[in-house]
Formats: C-alpha cells, structure tokens, sequence
DNA sequence: TCAAAATGACTGACCGTCGGTCATTTAAAA
DNA sequence: TTTTAAATGACCGACGGTCAGTCATTTTGA
C-alpha cells in the first residue's frame, strides 16, 4: 500500500489555495500552469482531484457559498423585522466581506450559461430551491405575525429571482453602493405596500 | 480605385449568415474556421470585421435585439391594460418566435460576465437605460390613468432587474412554460396590489 | 494599373493526457 | 526485531492536438 490522501480534503484545500488568483484575473485569464504553481502543486495533479478548469471554480464556490449561508443564518436570526431580514439576503451583492464570492459567483455564472453542466445545473437549483424557501419562510412568519399582509409569499420566487438579475447588472455596470441603494429602494417600495392591511 | 464595401453592412451580413450555427452550438463549440465556412469567407475576412470571436456575437445580438424592440413596440401598443402591457415587456423569455435572441442573449451575458468589455457594457447599459425609462413611462401612464397606485414608477428597475435574473434561472433550470407562468404569476401578484388604491 | 479585399498557411498559447518517477507502506525473509 | 523487496498511489511535466488571431500573398474590379 501506499500513502492514502483524503481526495475531497485535498480537492477543497486546492481549490482554496488559488482561490485568490482567481478572485484577482478570473478564469479567463488563468492558464493551468499558473493555478497549479498557485497552489504549488503540478499541473497534472490538478487533473487528478478536478475534471477541467471550470470545476476548479465550482469547488471554490460551493466553499464559499457554504460558509456564506452560515454567516447568512446568523444575520436574519438578529433582524428584527421582516423587511430587514430579506433585506439581508440580498447581503450578498455589496457586503464587503463576501465580495471573493462574488467575484468567483460571477465566473460560475458565465460557466454556467455557456457550458450547461448537469452536476453545475444540479447545484444550481439545489441551491435556488434552499434559499427560495428559506425566502418563503421569512415571508410566510411576517404574514402570521401579521406585520404583512396575505399573498405577500407570492413574491419570495420574484425577490429571489431578481436577486440573480442583480447580478448581470451590478457587475456591469453598477458601483456597489449603486447596487446595495437600488436593492433597498425596491424592498422599500415593496414592503411599503406589504405592510398595509388589504382586508 | 478598388473596389469599396460597406464596412457596416458587410459585418451585418456576416453575422446573419453564421447567426443559425451559432444558435444550434453555442459560441464555446464553434470554431472560427467553422464560422467563416458557414458564412461562406476565408477565416482572415473574420477579422477584417471583427476585432475578435466574441464580437460576432455582440454584432447578432445587436441585429436582433433592434428587431426585437421594433416587434415590442407594436406588441404594447396594442395592449390594453398596464399589466398586460408589463407582461408583454417579458414575452423575450418565453415566446417562440424570440428563441434565436435568447440563446445568442445567452452567450452574449455569459462573455459580458467573463470579460468586461468597454463596448460591450456600454451596449448593455444603454439598453438597460432604454427599456427602464420606457418601463417607467408604462407605469406612469398607468398612474396618470388611475389604472395603479401612486408610486408604482419604483418598480420599474426591479422588474427590469428581474427579467435579467430570468435569463440566469430560466437558462438552467426552468422550461419555457414554466418561465412564462412564473412571470405572469409574479406580475399578477404584483399587479392585484398595484391596483389597489392607497389613499 | 493599383489599392482594397480576401485568403489560408502559420504561429504561439494553452488544455488535458499519459507514461514515468518517487515516496511511503506492507510484508516476508533474515 | 531488522532489513529489504514489492506494491501502490500521489505527483509531475513533456507532449499532442486544437484553435484564436496574424500576416504575407493573391484576387478582384474600378
């Protein structure tokens, strides 16, 4: 036998050590050779924990993702209102403390919509699905404490989907600040009228 | 003297004659030779018109996002309340007749993404701007009519904003009826408030 | 005749593979 | 218990093949 090294340990620590090159030039301008020399392994090793180059990026995102959401839980657990904690979710487009997963997002993204993958799609809505429902759940406990009105979880798959809009656009054209006042503004709009009593 | 083609509309043509390959493949799977054979010109010609791959995508969906607004214009015209008119706005993410525009739309954001551009963004913000004012006006014209409430006008970039996330959602996971119900769905739930009166 | 237009051979960059090397562990012999 | 041969999997980088973009040459038509 030989050494035995624990693959989906090694696959993470990979991805994590070029996380930052990443971030920096962005897939399209990161040959092979230079992830590998920064994660100071060789090229082929690469090849053993990841199938292209693109996968790279998915295991960086879902590391990110993964500790994104825990620091999301904790946020919403101490919002007061409703309207602060969807607020909240939509953290994840100008906090500054999460822009890497931002950067490395908006590579998946573009991953996504030009070599649809089955296991990317599958995260992909794995994902959606979670936070649509915790979207859901939020909504639906404002409307039992009767701080907005019935109906208002009709709009959870609408504020999640524009949530992705947000995406093309801010990393377009908009400044984060752009970013973060357009999304307040319109959950303002929103719960203004959510919070008036329709019966 | 030589023989003088016009530049502009030389590049017009080139892309429409590859636009159809370009639809079925995708742009990640074509090659430019395989371009230039379905545009019936050598490979250099390519590059006489396009300053690189990516650009012959820019120049399609140009071509068809400006036929596409032309078709818009009749399409709202022609409805008769502000939520039909709203909707109409969506049509791009479901109808069948547009399906050449999402997929080349697709490519389009997922380079956008990939690498920024100046041209390119300034392309996207001018349309963005475009269509958010003429969404406003929409709006307006449904304040002014009494058909919605007041304040109705802060949610034209949201639902602009939203119909980009469609893109994201409806490209991986979604199939078209599901999209377009999804949207109607939303618009509804947004529109049975809207018209609401608030004073 | 000549300049613009068109071309396709060529180049350099880069992705992913593959045969080979090396370090470590096992196990059998001494 | 010590030694050493065999076995195995981790690791590597040279190499093949592909392809975007360039450029020297040819074609075309005013």
């Amino acid at each position: 036998m030989a050494i035995i090294v624990d693959k989906v340990q090694k696959r993470k620590d990979i991805a994590l050590a070029c996380k930052d090159i990443f971030v920096q030039k962005g897939i399209k301008d990161l040959s092979v050779s230079q992830i590998a020399k920064a994660a100071k392994i060789g090229k082929g090793t690469i090849y053993d924990y990841f199938c292209n180059k693109e996968d790279i990026v998915f295991e960086i995102v879902n590391i990110l993702m993964k500790k994104y959401k825990e620091s999301l839980t904790k946020k919403i657990e101490s919002a007061t209102s409703t309207r602060e904690k969807i607020k909240q979710f939509s953290s994840i487009f100008y906090d500054e403390d999460v822009s890497d997963l931002r950067a490395i997002y908006k590579e998946f993204i573009s991953i996504s919509l030009s070599s649809p993958n089955k296991e990317m799609m599958e995260f992909q809505s794995s994902y959606a699905k979670d936070y649509y429902e915790w979207f859901v759940d939020v909504l639906r406990d404002g409307v039992k404490s009767g701080e907005i009105r019935e109906g208002s979880e009709d709009f959870a798959r609408g504020l999640f989907v524009l949530a992705k809009g947000m995406f093309i656009s801010s990393s377009s054209t908009n400044t984060i600040e752009d970013v973060k006042s357009e999304i307040h503004k319109f959950t303002d709009a929103l719960f203004d009228i959510l919070e008036e009593k329709n019966d």
